[in-house]
RNA sequence: GAAUUGGUAGCUCAGCUGGUAGAGCAAUACACUUUUAAUGUAUGGGUCCUGGGUUCGAGUCCCAGCCAGUUCACCA
């Protein structure tokens, strides 16, 4: 790209890049910088008493803001722990008759946005300000692209960039000044790492297991296909890794987990991102009800390991995730919520039913899309408090065993949260006569036009006929449960690098 | 995939009924040795998303497209 693209800030930088070489300065210094101090470990730990502690400090950051006053001047710089003020004086800087560092390399040279490294001590301004008194100071990056800071006064921000695109695709500027965006990547890491810790506590192996399958199972969705040149065979991205995890059950792993990146090649909107983050875990000889009990606990620690209480807002609601959760079968959500019990019809009135409500339903739907469809429209936006939706119609569960009292049902919850679903579990099928059963009606959906319904895998069911132990799994949404416990309204807010359409080159500055 | 809103300086945004493109911050220059949205003075900075059209004249009106947000549809 040539210079003429470039805007004239940016044509400024360059010219103080090479003003820099010429003053034999490295403006991208290989040596190590020695970092004693954060900015918050003296802006919180400095006081007059403790000033010893912060006689010789060195730190680096990023300038996010410079006052100049002449011969003296403050800036603040960031690092990854926050923000600290620091004070330059001319004559400090350069003690001696050469003020070339401070009167050309600091007042002229140095931008917002440039990495530097300082060394200095603490003290406190006369305005209050816990900051640090530099000595010396390096550039340790320079910046030639302008970073678009915000101010603060009063609590009040201004010029912050809020444009979204803007924030997705330059995710590392957005993380650079908005701190809060980086506070809410910090919170998700810490919920997969409280999560990580309970089930590791309690003594569950984490595991890997396939990313390219040949046979896309353990949901209904349409999967991405790629194609494996060596093999000259197609492979999918996974849409799951429940088999492959119930794989390892058999193999006698009592307790496996895996946050599975999943992919599914559906539309995306602010709750779905094509390649997402699902917890599934599967613990032998347990069911579903100990899996409520699991979840139920797994959520309330999660709550207050982010927010210390269990109650967490969500948008204007207050969500409690204190145990236990309220537990509804199907059949009494859908009646109550619609005053139809369809707990005895056959898919003929179901498809009667679903019309005469205005829902959108075919001749190409089974009695579990039905039922489904009938939970997903009218029931499922009711339930904000945490509420275990159990006992669906085995129709739509082919990987669920048998309800213990009911035939015609499954051991399976979903658990609904501020009206969407945040987890799937059911006590597993291990009976291998009847998995094969249900992959064959799949497989009969898959003729009538249902282009979900499952693959039959007879690895799988191979596996099962040596022998499953009775076992318990759930798929727990780690994004959306991400954007409830940080109170995020899109999933684009808890994924650092959500999918957009490519950018046009041109966009994307510098190429030379 | 559909509807809808938006795209103007590095950022946030004005720009009326079509008449030479504006502000604040950022930048540049000067002044200022404890400021904090530092301050004061001066200055520069634009592919008005792209391509067509209407018009004497288009940031503005019309058509097509691109990108994004929102709401649907599909789904977790």
């Amino acid at each position: 790209m040539s210079t003429q693209h470039l805007s004239e800030q940016e044509l400024i930088r360059r010219d103080k890049l090479a003003e820099l070489k010429k003053l034999g300065i490295d403006p991208y210094p290989a040596p190590e910088f020695p970092v004693t101090h954060t900015s918050v470990d003296i802006k919180f730990g400095y006081s007059e008493e403790h000033k010893e502690a912060f006689a010789e400090v060195s730190l680096a950051g990023r300038v996010m803001s410079i006052r100049d006053m002449g011969k003296a001047a403050f800036a603040v710089i960031q690092d990854h722990a926050g923000r600290i003020q620091i004070y330059v004086k001319r004559d400090e800087i350069c003690p001696g008759e050469d003020k070339t560092l401070y009167d050309t390399v600091w007042k002229k040279l140095l931008d917002i946005g440039d990495i530097i490294g300082i060394k200095g001590y603490g003290f406190i301004t006369k305005t209050g300000e816990t900051s640090v008194h530099v000595r010396e100071f390096a550039l340790l990056s320079k910046a030639l692209k302008p970073l678009p800071v915000a101010k603060e006064k009063d609590g009040e921000t201004f010029d912050a960039v809020t444009d979204p695109e803007f924030r997705y695709r330059q995710r590392y500027v957005d993380l650079v000044i908005n701190p809060a965006v980086r506070e809410t990547f910090v919170q998700r890491t810490k919920l997969v790492n409280t999560i990580r810790q309970f089930l590791n506590e309690r003594g569950a192996l984490e595991v890997d297991t396939p990313v390219l399958q040949s046979i896309p199972g353990g949901a209904a969705a349409r999967p991405f296909i790629t194609h494996h040149n060596a093999l000259d065979i197609p492979l999918y991205l996974r849409i799951a890794n429940e088999l492959y995890l119930k794989r390892l059950i058999v193999g006698g792993f009592d307790w496996v987990y895996e946050f599975s990146r999943d992919f599914r090649n559906e539309g995306m909107d602010r709750t779905h991102n094509p390649e997402f983050t699902i917890l599934e875990f599967y613990t032998a000889y347990k069911d579903y009800l100990w899996m409520m009990d699991q979840t139920e606990q797994l959520l309330e620690q999660c709550a207050r390991a982010l927010h210390g209480v269990t109650d967490v807002t969500v948008g204007d609601k207050v969500i409690s995730f204190k145990a236990p959760f309220a537990r509804v079968p199907i059949y009494d959500a859908i009646q109550q919520h619609t005053g139809i019990d369809v707990r005895e019809m056959d898919e003929a009135e179901l498809l009667k039913t679903c019309k005469s409500l205005h829902l959108v339903a075919d001749a190409t739907m089974g009695k579990g899309k039905l039922i489904d469809t009938l939970f997903g429209e009218l029931c499922e936006h009711h339930y904000v408090q945490p509420t275990f939706i159990i006992d669906y119609p085995v129709e739509m569960s082919p990987l669920t065993k048998r309800h213990r009292k009911d035939a015609r049902l499954v051991e399976r919850f979903e658990l609904m949260v501020n009206g969407k679903e945040i987890a799937n579990a059911y006590s597993e099928l291990n009976d291998p006569l009847d998995q094969r059963a249900r992959f064959e009606e799949q497989a009969k959906l898959m003729e009538r036009g249902d282009d979900e319904a499952m693959f039959i895998d007879y690895d799988f069911l191979r596996a099962l006929e040596y022998g499953m132990p009775p076992t318990a799994g759930i798929g727990i949404g780690i994004d959306r449960l991400a954007m409830l416990m940080t109170n995020q309204a899109s999933i684009q807010d808890v994924l650092l690098f959500p999918q957009m359409r490519p950018e046009k080159t041109s966009g994307a500055a510098s190429e030379e």
